[in-house]
RNA sequence: GGCCCCAUCGUCUAGGGGUUAGGACACAGGCUUUUCAAGCCUGCGACACGGGUUCGAUUCCCGUUGGGGCUACCA
């Protein structure tokens, strides 16, 4: 059996990270099988549609090196349309057909009365549903009609079984179901419609979506049974939750996914952090690269349970994925950041490519977001006024620290600036002081970068060159002594 | 309210009728060391509760509690 999965987000705004999370195991299991992997849009009501947020959302798949083998406008395939808006005399097509067959019935409730309803069997304390008022009335409409719904006769009595494949047979009683709308009064069919529909159009094999629509399935698995068709797999994905346990939103911070890769994180290691929140692969690996997710992937190791999306977590293996990555492939990735902080232009000038890649070797092993860079490494672009006092108190300290920082400024200028010649220097200079070699390399250190912490003293002196360190020790001797 | 799903360290999780309940993040301590990191070692830390079933339940069943979801002409 062919695998043929599909993604099929709503365009109603930006990609969350829940939803990419569930694009991700799509993907993957995809991948996993060699089969197919869609992008559906699922366009069906027209008053949510956010313009610009299917762009957003293939930019998103595109920056998590997810590559589309079916979807909308140049994307492609054999079973377009990828956008439901394009597919309604499909779903008229259905419509007519379950008209026909006594299966779905034409609906003139004004939602004021359905309003009502509602309220009333509220204040009741009955179940709220639909009263299948129109259910044997036989009216005649058609779709788009503005003046009808199309509703779905659920099965009087009885109960609806439907498979999930994490849980198993799941069964509900139809009297809980209620009449469900198919096609809306603008013609467009609700989501439960369009996407039946569509997944056996589309050949689909696996449908994996949120397990917010486990209530909704037994409907689907009757629409299935009322078109004769046999239903896809069923995978209900966890949700993702925030630190406080509630569903993921707006107020934990970033939800849209691009919003990371302006944060400073790295596709491949939000990419491996989003398939372990609701996957493992049974062993103790977890920095697991694109090839082996795709491997390890099956669907059967998904949990059944929702999952905090640890942000810390995702910290601390974005700095795994950037200590592991090539120097050189670190420093393109992180070229256009430097050059919004301006320190660098498209052309890596002032400073020149070797340069930059220079500091980024060094600075590696330091960092865990990209954007860290910014604070940890700008004394290699930019000079510096002052010090932080709690700094001079840790570095600037004792009353002979201007003797020091005069006699290791006099040590460097004759210095060729070689890593051993540098490292002479410095612990010539203390020997000749008879102090440890703290108390010339600390100073040395805040005089020539304004920070008490960053990379090897003698590596980074090199690196800054011998004008400025000379230039940035007389500028600390002179600020020491107007203090 | 009704219906549905879920339940192992703070977090992500492994495991499964008999284990010292394993790993990772975070946290604490140590080693290393020119700082900060990285790395290595150690520590802290969990089977929600109550009934069954069983020689034996964290594991299987039921219930309770807790959490989440659905209950739209949204998806």
């Amino acid at each position: 059996m062919a695998i043929r999965v599909r993604f099929a987000p709503s365009p109603t705004g930006l990609p969350h990270v829940g939803v990419i999370r569930t694009a991700i195991f799509d993907w993957l299991l995809a991948r996993h099988y060699h089969g197919q992997f869609i992008l559906r849009i699922e366009d069906t009501d027209r008053s949510r549609y956010v313009e610009g947020a299917v762009e957003e959302i293939i930019g998103a798949l595109k920056w998590l090196g997810m590559d589309i083998d079916e979807g909308p406008g140049q994307i492609g395939g054999d079973h377009g349309p990828y956008f439901q808006s394009k597919r309604l005399s499909l779903y008229h097509r259905y419509a007519d057909y379950l008209v026909e067959s006594g299966k779905a019935y034409w609906c003139d409730c004004s939602a004021e009365r359905l309003d009502e309803l509602r309220a009333s069997q509220e204040a009741a304390k009955q179940d709220i549903r639909y009263d299948n008022l129109c259910r044997e009335l036989a009216l005649e409409g058609s779709p788009g009609d503005g003046k009808h719904v199309l509703r779905f006769k659920i099965p009087e009595g009885g109960t609806t079984t439907f498979h999930d494949e994490l849980r198993g047979d799941i069964t509900v009683e139809n009297a809980t179901l209620d009449d469900l709308v198919l096609i809306k009064r603008d013609g467009f069919p609700t989501y439960h419609f369009a996407c039946c529909i569509d997944d056996h159009h589309m050949a689909i094999s696996h449908v994996l979506r949120g397990e917010e629509w486990i209530p909704s399935a037994p409907k689907h698995q009757l629409i299935y049974e009322a078109i004769g068709a046999e239903p896809p797999k069923f995978v209900h994905v966890p949700v993702i939750l925030g630190p406080d346990k509630k569903k993921l939103s707006k107020r934990h911070g970033a939800t849209n996914v691009l919003e990371y890769k302006n944060m400073g994180y790295l596709p491949e290691a939000l990419f491996n952090f989003l398939a372990l929140i609701g996957w493992n692969p049974g062993d103790d690996e977890e920095i697991l690269p694109r090839e082996e997710l795709v491997e390890k992937f099956s669907v059967e190791r998904i949990n059944t349970s929702a999952g905090v999306f640890d942000i810390e977590k995702l910290d601390w293996m974005n700095g795994a994925y950037i200590r592991a990555m090539d120097t050189g492939e670190l420093t393109s990735r992180l070229k256009p950041f430097m050059a919004e902080w301006g320190w660098i232009d498209g052309n890596w000038e002032p400073w020149g490519e070797d340069y930059v890649e220079s500091v980024v070797e060094l600075m590696k092993e330091r960092m865990n977001r990209l954007t860290e860079l910014r604070e940890k490494a700008g004394f290699f672009f930019e000079d510096f006024d002052g010090f932080d006092p709690a700094d001079v108190k840790k570095s600037f300290r004792g009353d002979d620290i201007l003797s020091r920082l005069r006699m290791v400024r006099d040590a460097l200028a004759n210095c060729d600036f070689s890593l051993t010649a540098l490292e002479s220097a410095v612990r010539g200079t203390a020997d000749a002081l008879e102090v440890g070699a703290g108390k010339i390399i600390h100073p040395v250190r805040l005089a020539a970068s304004g920070v008490t912490a960053g990379p090897g003293l003698f590596e980074m002196l090199e690196l800054l060159g011998k004008d400025r360190v000379l230039a940035r020790i007389d500028k600390a001797i002179a600020w020491v002594e107007a203090q």
